[in-house]
DNA sequence: GGTAGACCTGGACGC
DNA sequence: GCGTCCAGGTCTACC
């Protein structure tokens, strides 16, 4: 089965998959051979499938090796769009940037999208995830996660293919609500972050945390903010890199890395704090997380 | 409000 | 092979 859904121009689906490092967390994955963006979602009955997502005039088509109900194709609908954030609005930023050498690129390459996954909860436990820890071990503990409590695909007859598929969703938040917190350490390697996962999961899954409020675009950022620092294991970066999936790009997600680049850029090596790596895009107001993401260093490569 | 130390894991390094 | 050190954000206790 084939959907074909449209974007707002401009739209490039190998600049969303550039954009960020999900890309290469499962259950997010790439066609080598025909380069699509893949994704094994579970849809709101159950079914386990894998979407492929390949480029199409005006937007992306969507393949699935199944026939979806209504609801699922919605469901399917539903979440692309989230994931490639189709109906974001970039224009007021390349605006600014035609003005900036180092963001001039923007526009032509369609860059401003930040690939997201289908749904906030799965963003914000790997994006705890990304936090102390290298990509590596990222990558390692949210495969852990999956592996142990993700649902397989589907196969044709609708029956779930064996445990040991390879292929398989990220995990419900009930699921993860009834794991228990020595397993997410010793089997996904969650360490002292295993909590904090399985606290998330119990609140979503018994309604206390509804994140998909965090959505509504008519909330002040800093209220978002708030909400998500209250989340255990959020801290500023955490925080500034969910708006960001949210788009919202008000803060800069300051991280380690964010040091040596604006150290390298502007104060010659010397080390730097999060004030002057703020101050380096406060300029840039609403966009400035954008800015950031997207600036062409002209040190990059010794940072 | 600011700061120090603990939290975990895995990679790098020296022996 | 083993031990030590270090990097990576956030939390908690304390001032």
């Amino acid at each position: 089965m084939e959907l074909q859904l449209e974007a707002r121009p401009p739209f490039s689906l190998p600049a969303v998959m550039r954009s960020h490092g999900w890309v290469d967390l499962a259950p997010f994955g790439r066609d080598e051979r025909t380069g699509a963006l893949t994704y094994v979602a579970r849809l709101g009955t159950g079914r386990v499938v894998e979407l492929r997502m390949m480029p199409a005039p005006g937007g992306v088509r969507v393949e699935v090796d199944a026939v979806l109900g209504e609801d699922e194709g919605a469901d399917v609908r539903r979440g692309v769009r989230r994931m490639l954030a189709l109906d974001d609005d970039f224009s007021a930023f390349y605006t600014l940037a035609r003005e900036e050498p180092h963001l001039a690129h923007v526009e032509a390459e369609a860059r401003g999208r930040l690939l997201r996954s289908p749904t906030l909860f799965e963003d914000v436990v790997k994006t705890i995830l990304t936090t102390n820890t290298t990509w590596a071990g990222t990558i390692r503990m949210v495969e852990g996660l999956i592996a142990h409590w993700g649902a397989p695909l589907t196969g044709h007859g609708d029956d779930p293919l064996p445990d040991d598929s390879p292929q398989r969703a990220f995990p419900t938040p009930a699921r993860l609500a009834a794991t228990d917190v020595e397993a997410l350490r010793a089997q996904a390697r969650l360490g002292y972050r295993a909590p904090y996962v399985r606290e998330l999961a119990r609140a979503v899954d018994g309604g206390q945390l509804d994140l998909d409020a965090f959505e509504d675009p008519a909330l002040p950022v800093e209220t978002v903010r708030k909400r998500l620092l209250a989340i255990k294991g959020v801290g500023p970066y955490a925080a500034a890199s969910l708006l960001v999936l949210l788009g919202r790009y008000d803060f800069v997600p300051v991280d380690s890395w964010a040091f040596k680049l604006v150290s390298r850029e502007w104060y010659d090596g010397r080390p730097v704090g999060r004030a002057e790596v703020e101050a380096a895009f406060a300029r840039w107001g609403e966009w400035q997380a954008l800015a950031y993401w997207f600036w062409k260093w002209d040190h990059a490569e010794q940072a």
